[in-house]
DNA sequence: CTATTGCGCTTTTTT
DNA sequence: AGCGCAATAG
């Protein structure tokens, strides 16, 4: 056949231009593998070959299940293995998109409650049902903050301990109100065919554990098991490779300790370096070659990276040109900061240089506000990466609300958010009403609200739920397929739009947002072929901003430095790198607090291609007055020959003057 | 009872 | 910018 010819020849352009320890990562074959990555040494590639070698070499895509840590990440490694092997690989995505897809096949074994229509909560959500929860304990968020409990049912789960005993061992006061209100939280997500983000793993952990006969229908479905970002994985995602590699073993484990910058959400990163005693008979392969940066930036980021005590030792090398040498930034505040900015992308721009060529970090999501005052009154065009994700604005929750309700009629959070949009007269005593008799008879509140019965069931028939129950049959009665015409019709019937103009100051805005969900919508539809408004809102409720971000739009990018993982730019610009900052003020109390946020400025350091530039600020001003700063320590961390200092001076500008730029000036 | 308005507080990083 | 809370109008 011709078939044979085929692959043979796909297989020589899988395995062209691969270092020999990059061909060895990508053709290992059976048992474990951790491949240990710096950064920009091809990490990306060798994945994407190895899946597209894996393929070509006769496994079925199907046969393969590949995790990564972002969307984004995992449809370009779809699209890369499709062009090398002319097949897209269906089972790559997050852990939690993967996990969500398990359960809806099997969430109905574990027989809590929940079944296949369950819903997702974000961070959001969970706070509002925790907030409920408070409430029936009559307990004030001033007794007990709803993010402290959330916290601590995360790490409960991720760490796959019971959270009364975690709660127990853990808190050292007040163990017994974050006791009862976890216990409600729990039960409430159960009757609310509801599930948090870290369930998505945990209960897909827990099938797997408890029934064999699953675990090894999926151990026998994926041959191959690949896990990207390896040192960012949890215990609860460790049981999971565990569970779902079996006895074969093969799984491929990419990643890079120094890189590791998620602990505070319960990764941990003696995962990666215990790979070796976890499976003795793993391969090790170690890519320590980068093609992505400069020498003057490769030395200074390994020179910052050796002070951590806890690492692997390693070293990145380039034979990458030497570059230009680090550009330390000294300006005198937040403004000149962002004017600094303004002034040098307005030059690289006039040296035929693109915006989209440069990124600037930062750690917090809030020092954006500054730089985008300074990019506003210069005109320089720019996308904040991350900071409120699209699917959290509040018309956008709105309309998901009324979509998420139609599917799951025992999901309350949607309902009250609905209700509080349609000011239909119901507010929460009458939603209590409607609560308390649907528990009676043990029925979801939306289902009762669509019956004939109702107003026997209710005991009485006031005019607003008249009026609501007849609004919800009609909600009800809308098609279910297909997902875009479904949107447009409940979208309608909501009322939502002509709500938002009568009453919004950013009506505009707000509009506009929902005409853009529309259009993703068609989108979603027509890439998805036939999905259901389940399948669709599972999508989003897993989509983070960073996975909807557009590299290839000519704007200049503003991300935190948690959002750059993974990405690189020519021009790199780190800003407000200053104790308090980058170390920030929560994690200098610990030492292993400090080393994560100089693995932190790392990760910054080496999105880099060409130019880095750091900067500081002598002051800023925040919400009690002006404050003195320091340089962070990390900055004397750097190797004096490759890193350029300047003070950029200031002389008074005067206020709301549009050519502010002509009063600053340049000193070394 | 609900709807609306104004005041104070908030923010470390995110699937 | 959004949310909880308190006060007021309907």
């Amino acid at each position: 056949m011709g078939d044979t010819h085929a692959i043979m020849t796909i297989s020589a352009d899988i395995l062209r231009d691969l270092t020999d320890a990059q061909l060895e990562a990508v053709t290992h074959r059976q048992g474990p593998m951790l491949v240990v990555a710096g950064a920009g040494s091809g990490k990306t590639r060798v994945v994407t070959r190895r899946i597209a070698y894996l393929i070509a070499q006769g496994t079925r895509p199907d046969q393969i299940l590949a995790m990564t840590f972002t969307n984004k990440a995992a449809n370009e490694m779809k699209e890369r293995v499709a062009t090398l092997v002319g097949i897209a690989p269906r089972n790559v995505g997050t852990f939690h998109s993967c996990c969500a897809r398990f359960l809806r096949q099997d969430i109905e074994r574990l027989k809590d409650g929940r079944n296949r229509q369950y819903t997702i909560y974000d961070s959001s959500d969970q706070n509002t049902l925790l907030k409920h929860c408070l409430k029936d304990l009559n307990l004030r968020s001033s007794d007990c903050s709803p993010n402290d409990v959330a916290q601590v049912i995360s790490r409960a789960k991720t760490q796959r301990q019971d959270i009364v005993e975690y709660i127990h061992n853990q808190c050292r006061y007040d163990a017994d109100t974050y006791e009862k209100v976890a216990i409600a939280y729990e039960t409430r997500l159960r009757q609310q065919n509801a599930v948090d983000f870290d369930d998505l793993l945990l209960l897909t952990a827990k099938i797997l554990s408890e029934y064999p006969i699953v675990r090894e229908m999926y151990q026998t479905r994926f041959k191959y098991l690949l896990i990207d970002e390896y040192q960012d994985t949890n215990h609860l995602q460790y049981d999971l490779m565990k569970l779902l590699c079996g006895e074969e073993q093969n799984v491929h484990a990419t990643g890079d300790p120094d890189q590791s910058i998620y602990s505070w959400r319960g990764a941990d990163y003696t995962n990666i370096m215990n790979f070796t005693s976890d499976f003795p008979d793993a391969r090790i392969v170690r890519l320590e070659q980068n093609y992505r940066s400069t020498q003057c930036i490769i030395h200074a980021a390994n020179e910052l990276i050796h002070q951590n005590a806890f690492r692997l030792d390693k070293d990145l090398f380039t034979e990458n040109e030497i570059g230009s040498p680090i550009r330390v930034i000294s300006v005198p505040d937040e403004a000149s900061e962002a004017l600094w900015l303004c002034r040098r992308i307005s030059e690289l721009c006039t040296e035929g240089h693109s915006l989209r060529d440069m990124a600037v970090f930062y750690r917090t999501n809030g020092q954006s506000r500054s730089l985008e005052d300074g990019f506003m009154r210069m005109g320089i065009p720019y996308q904040v990466v991350g900071n409120l994700r699209f699917y959290d604005r509040k018309e956008i929750k709105d309309l998901l609300a009324f979509l998420r309700l139609k599917c799951n009629p025992a999901d309350l959070v949607s309902l009250q958010r609905v209700v509080t949009c349609l000011n239909c007269g119901v507010g929460p005593k009458n939603l209590a009403a409607l609560v308390a008799t649907a528990e009676q008879h043990a029925m979801p509140v939306f289902d009762l609200l669509c019956r004939d019965d109702f107003a026997a069931l209710f005991g009485k028939n006031p005019a607003w739920a008249q009026h609501f129950c007849q609004w919800c049959r009609a909600l009800r009665a809308l098609p279910d397929q297909p997902v875009d015409e479904v949107i447009a019709a409940v979208l309608e019937h909501s009322g939502l739009m002509q709500n938002i103009i009568a009453k919004d100051d950013n009506a505009d805005d707000r509009v506009e947002n929902i005409h853009e969900l529309l259009a993703q919508v068609k989108s979603f539809v027509t890439n998805h072929g036939d999905c259901t408004l389940i399948d669709y809102l599972q999508e989003v409720s897993l989509i983070s901003d960073l996975d909807t971000y557009d590299s290839e739009a000519d704007y200049v990018s503003l991300m935190t430095l948690h959002c750059a993982k993974g990405l690189e730019f020519p021009f790199v610009f780190i800003t407000g790198v200053e104790e308090g900052y980058l170390p920030h003020q929560h994690s200098v109390n610990t030492a292993n607090g400090i080393e994560e946020e100089r693995r932190l400025f790392y990760v910054g350091l080496t999105r880099a291609k060409a130019e880095v530039t750091v900067l500081f600020a002598r002051g800023r001003f925040t919400w009690t007055g002006s404050d003195q700063r320091e340089p962070s320590r990390f900055l004397a961390e750097l190797p004096e020959e490759v890193v350029q200092q300047q003070i950029f001076k200031h002389r008074q500008a005067p206020p709301n003057h549009r050519r502010g730029a002509n009063h600053f000036g340049y000193s070394s």
